[in-house]
RNA sequence: GCGCCCAUCGUCUAGCGGUCCAGGACGUCGCCCUUUCACGGCGAAAACACGGGUUCGAGUCCCGUUGGGCGCGCCA
């Protein structure tokens, strides 16, 4: 029987110091994409070993973004710092072996090394100085790490999908830490052996870890243990180039929700971003699970392009159903509501109006944020309030058409768009004023706006009573003494 | 400082030695559609960082320069 190739396990294995970031999303993605692609499963580790910055709200911010993007995981969580004792006795192992030994350095000897090394304008690497040297010789109430026994001489390399092949001489690379003085492990060992135990076959990650990859290299060596397929992928960057960073526009995945970004419109975003296939830009999930390889992934770092991301984000909105779209805003009110006078769920009747005027408000908006606000007039509280541009439309010429029209609209024989239409039109012509003269002041009053989906939508929309309502609330205003200029009719 | 990685339009990218006077998308500009704004359609400007090689032939391979990035913790 031919031999099956080992099913694919990848992780998503932050640390939970701070928020899910862009960069960890798209990490996530293209591990999730990788897994569904071959059939295989994706865990996610959560990297506690840092007691002091680890906190219970990134894990719950990591979580729920991953949740709202919608890339799921196989398995239950697994946290870290839950495996210490595993990750001790593998320690311990090494230390018996003689792959590692135990290292009395104090923290003040280390940075006195690394002071001197900078100074001299050598490498900043330990030195070795406990690796043959006879522990009874150490300070009898000293704590020791236990340090790997890393090889001196060749070169360790590591085979890269995204990266190529990687050369380092092991000359540049240091003894590192395993076990903690405390007796705790350090990262590179944890993920080593939770890689390892977890039947992780793929590491898929940002190319920060590109030299761990090597250390890491060495850990896997040391214990014997096959090493995982390595793929790093390029950083992303914020739109100035530079690294993304809190002050650099690295946000949390929520800020992109609250931005009013659907996940959908984000995942297509992030998987172009040092992903590619042939000329495709818009793809479906089941699409990129089908496409996606880590061949295809490039080598060099991204800028984030908010532009971009708001073309595709509006290509997925005109395409999601009007209900979906009302729910994605009513999601949104918790947060973008009170600003805009919005109780946390919309009324009945405001929702239905915003069904029926969806098809209108979608084409024209970008985000979620700029429906909601283009949505303004179906939600807004008597009197409406105009804009600059909408009051420069209503001058008194303008009030005093609206005055004249309105007998018109309040006598159309059926309050529908064809209808609607063909009044204002017929009132237009007999003013001997061109449609855009009628049609403006009319959307202003209507809506408090210069924009909006089209005149007749947003009456039929608004209904016969609220239009008329609307119209009379800015004539009230109209100077007394303007007449409408009279038709040659 | 040492090690490693990267380098095509403003941005994301296609290109895996000839089919490239470099293609697509976003953005920008113009035109059309039009009651506004969008959507949609059409069109335009816009790039192989630089210098050496290799080769009949290089955006594609090699070396160097320059410019970016990442790493060098008893953080992850």
């Amino acid at each position: 029987m031919s031999a099956m190739p080992d099913p694919v396990v990848t992780r998503f294995a932050p640390s939970p110091t701070g928020f899910l970031h862009i960069g960890g999303a798209r990490t996530a993605l293209f591990n999730w994409l990788y897994a569904r692609r071959f059939g295989g499963k994706m865990l996610l580790r959560i990297e506690d070993t840092d007691r002091e910055r680890s906190t219970e709200a990134a894990i719950r911010a990591i979580i729920d973004g991953l949740s709202w993007l919608g890339l799921s995981w196989d398995g239950e969580v697994v946290y870290q710092f839950a495996r210490a004792a595993r990750h001790r006795e593998v320690a311990e192992s090494m230390l018996a072996s003689g792959r590692a030994y135990r290292c009395f350095a104090t923290q003040a000897e280390l940075e006195e090394m690394r002071e001197t090394a900078r100074r001299e304008g050598r490498p900043l690497r330990y030195d070795g100085r406990w690796r043959d040297r006879d522990p009874a010789s150490a300070p009898a109430d000293a704590k020791p790490v236990i340090r790997l026994r890393a090889p001196i001489e060749g070169e360790t390399v590591v085979e890269d999908h995204v990266q190529g092949r990687v050369v380092w001489q092991n000359k540049d690379l240091d003894d590192l830490v395993l076990l903690r003085s405390d007796g705790t492990p350090t990262y590179m060992l944890a993920v080593v052996v939770d890689d390892h135990d977890m039947g992780v076959t793929h590491v898929i990650r940002g190319d920060d870890h590109l030299t761990n990859a090597a250390r890491q290299t060495q850990i896997y060596q040391a214990m014997g243990w096959a090493v995982p397929q390595w793929a790093h992928i390029p950083l992303i960057h914020g739109p100035d180039g530079a690294k993304l960073s809190k002050r650099h526009g690295a946000l949390g995945i929520d800020a992109y929700r609250d931005l009013g970004f659907l996940p959908v419109a984000l995942r297509n975003y992030l998987v172009r971003l040092g992903w590619s296939h042939g000329n495709q830009e818009i793809f479906s999930d089941e699409e990129m699970v089908a496409a996606f390889d880590l061949g295809q992934i490039g080598r060099s770092p991204a800028r984030f392009d908010f532009a971009k991301l708001e073309n595709l984000n509006g290509h997925y909105m005109r395409q999601a159903s009007n209900a979906e779209l009302v729910q994605r805003l009513e999601d949104l009110l918790p947060s973008l509501g009170p600003a805009r006078g919005l109780p946390p769920r919309f009324a009945p009747e405001v929702r239905a109006k915003l069904e029926a005027a969806m098809d209108g408000l979608k084409e024209r908006a970008k985000t979620l944020v700029e429906l909601l606000d283009a949505a303004y007039y179906l939600y807004a509280a008597a009197p409406l309030t105009l804009d600059a541009k909408a009051s420069a439309l209503l001058d008194d010429a303008a009030r005093a058409r609206l005055a004249a029209l309105r007998p018109r609209l309040a006598a159309a024989a059926e309050w529908s768009q064809a209808r609607l239409e063909e009044v204002v039109r017929a009132f237009a012509e007999e003013t001997g004023c061109k449609l855009g003269q009628v049609a403006q002041p009319l959307r202003a009053a209507l809506t408090g706006r210069s924009t909006s989906p089209g005149l007749f939508d947003v009456m039929a929309v608004l209904g016969r009573e609220e239009c008329l309502a609307r119209l009379d609330a800015q004539s009230t205003a109209a100077s007394p003494g303007v007449q409408v200029a009279s038709g040659a009719a």
